[in-house]
DNA sequence: TTACTTTATTGCAATATTACGATTAATAGA
DNA sequence: TCTATTAATCGTAATATTGCAATAAAGTAA
């Protein structure tokens, strides 16, 4: 149906799922990558930058500001957009305790 | 239009998307995170364990299995499976890089 | 004011995802 | 053989995502 049933998943479960949605896409993951680059806080020649117009980045700036990962501050016209570095910390605490579970045995079972 | 231009990305950026994507999804996290709990392999309980239809989890063993993070072999009627220890380290060692990626400046920017 | 620049929003089309009932396939056991 | 058992696949409905043209909104500069 298109929809996820989270209420059957604990909040651990859906907030990983939640984080790793947001890098599910390659525009999102070149924002980021561009935002960690560029010190300085980039605005929307990200548009330059990666190939999608203008209005597509924009829905994926929103969502990434949703997130918490990214912030905007409006600057005359444009709007200077920079990673949250204190979410992305929390953010990559949480991954991390996902990727780094570990397997108890060493036999290969299958 | 639903489909992503992947063609206009590294092939880094879509990698780590491609990853990301497979845990978008809560079934996916929990699925994982069982099969890395249970240190022998564990076959359809699955279904019994997280509160999904057999058709849905079987798909969602397709999709992780399609990625190679985890393998399947049939043992009778049942099909048992694991984490395929070899490729999540190499996934692990992907997404680490994307995560851990540095703000060069200490400097709030926005 | 008017013209321009930049970004957000709206509306929509195309495609993808999620979920599951029904069915099929394959094996095990009687 | 016939009958369970288990898992994969098919088909389909509901919803989500992606992308962009058109437009709106908000500021700057003349």
């Amino acid at each position: 149906m298109g929809i996820s049933k989270t209420e059957i998943f604990t909040d651990q479960q859906n907030e990983i799922s939640r984080f790793a949605k947001a890098f599910g896409h390659p525009a999102r993951v070149a924002i980021l990558q561009h935002l960690f680059k560029i010190d300085a806080c980039v605005c929307g020649d990200l548009v330059n930058e990666i190939g999608l117009a203008q209005p597509t980045i924009s829905q994926h700036l929103k969502e990434l500001k949703h997130l918490g990962l990214i912030k905007g501050s409006i600057e005359g016209t444009r709007v200077c957009y920079c990673i949250n570095a204190k979410n992305w910390t929390a953010m990559k605490q949480i991954m991390l305790g996902f990727l780094n579970q570990d397997i108890s045995t060493n036999e290969e079972c299958c």
